[in-house]
DNA sequence: CCAACGTATTGACAACCTTCGATAGATGGT
DNA sequence: ACCATCTATCGAAGGTTGTCAATACGTTGG
């Protein structure tokens, strides 16, 4: 712990960055749910009764993952009539993304400076 | 249920992949976790040791999270005498950075087929 | 205004996850 | 051989999550 390598200076990710994207990731962290949001990127939007029989899924539990997805901010509802429609939030998707590139820091960059010494 | 709209055909993401990718994507879920990568892939290789105080977690808790992101195929280990490396998986990141981008096929294909009709 | 329908919420239960202290296993120095 | 050190595993406590049946809410059609 304290002579074995540079010891890593200052943490890339800072927590606040950290709790904001394992949120998004918690909610792809489900089979159903991403199961749910690929269907509702298959199309412009669609509508919630589209949704609950090709995911064998209750209806209650449907709504409970459509509900998470939204409020991770990867999808957006609008009620019309008796129907509600959902579509993606292709923004927060990118960002999503874009964090998975963060690391690239390694596979490309590489130029992980190794100037500082012990703790 | 019934005619309301067009109706997903097919489920654009198989269940056996939504397994795969959730399983990736649950093991970015933490974010302990998310900071333990970026601290790996912000340098070719780091030693488990330098890992404990950035993080402010205990040791096992530490190491029980290095053992999720290895068995979700993010980071690979290597023992040299008393310590251990760890290195990102780039390819396992890309793999869950073009699942985030299927989902383009709304934001940018946008060609969805409203042939079918009714379930 | 009532009945039918689509969706969301509630309540409950089992499964799983995060975290830590204690401890075990393995390696290297003396 | 012995001890210090680094890492992994075990066991347990507390919290979170996925799921469904039951039910409530809101809208449309008669």
């Amino acid at each position: 712990m304290q002579d074995c390598c540079p010891a890593v200076l200052a943490a890339p990710l800072r927590p606040g960055e950290a709790d904001e994207l394992a949120a998004g990731f918690a909610a792809l962290a489900d089979p159903g749910r991403l199961r749910l949001l690929s269907l509702v990127a298959a199309q412009p939007e669609v509508c919630a009764c589209a949704l609950v029989e090709p995911l064998g899924k209750s209806q209650p539990t449907v709504s409970h993952h459509l509900r998470v997805l939204s409020e991770a901010g990867l999808i957006e509802s609008e009620k019309r009539g008796r129907w509600v429609w959902y579509r993606v939030v292709p923004e927060r998707l990118d960002s999503l993304r874009e964090a998975l590139v963060n690391p690239e820091i390694a596979s490309s960059g590489r130029r992980a400076q190794l100037s500082g010494r012990r703790t």
